[in-house]
DNA sequence: CACCTGCTTCGATAATTGTAGAAGTAGAGC
DNA sequence: GCTCTACTTCTACAATTATCGAAGCAGGTG
């Protein structure tokens, strides 16, 4: 229970910085078949190594997966991870009385 | 734009935190008439002075309103705020290619 | 008008997170 | 097998965030 909550929490926690999120937004649109690294750095403009850390960060959250091909790595949203996330947070609203919220 | 981007990730950073992601369910469960700080401390045991701290941030981010009402005060959700926020997670996506995602 | 309740604000300390240079690695091409 | 590209990992320092006791404050109540 505190499990579930605790992982989204995390997931949150990663969505929750301007860089990852533009990162995120930026893979999304991408669609499936992801996007490399290189794509993503000519997006958010910064140091090879602290990019790669929020990747890492996203990765970790389960927000993204990544595929090493050839010498690319291709970064790809995990849009199930995404959807229950967001339902989530409106999870059995207004249970406790009150209406016309959601 | 990036101030959208801004703002948003600071909503998520709000939410990224295990005690108030179960504080924000536990205010939208309660839904539009509000939970007051004492509801909510019952719920996540802690002291007073850090849950306060953890509401602020929340209010901060916009995710909820305050309200003081004799000595007691009551916090709503914005469920608007919550909702753009949701959205925007999968605005434009797929737009670069692929497609079936969502 | 003391004084209690229900919370917020202050202040200090501990813990986590962000940033980026430098060094390392895996694969492609000559 | 050297070298270049495209990243990742290491390391260290800076900045932000989390926690909570103590003090403060705005209504109510006797």
């Amino acid at each position: 229970m505190t499990a579930k909550l605790d992982r989204h929490a995390e997931q949150l926690s990663a969505l929750g910085h301007p860089v990852r999120l533009a990162i995120l937004r930026f893979v999304v649109q991408g669609g499936p078949e992801g996007t490399t690294a290189g794509d993503i750095q000519g997006r958010v403009k910064m140091p090879a190594s602290t990019l790669s850390h929020h990747l890492k960060r996203l990765v970790d959250a389960g927000m993204l997966t990544s595929r090493g091909e050839a010498n690319y790595h291709y970064y790809a949203p995990d849009f199930r991870a995404l959807r229950m996330l967001t339902d989530y947070l409106w999870e059995d609203c207004c249970k406790r009385g009150g209406e016309g919220c959601c």
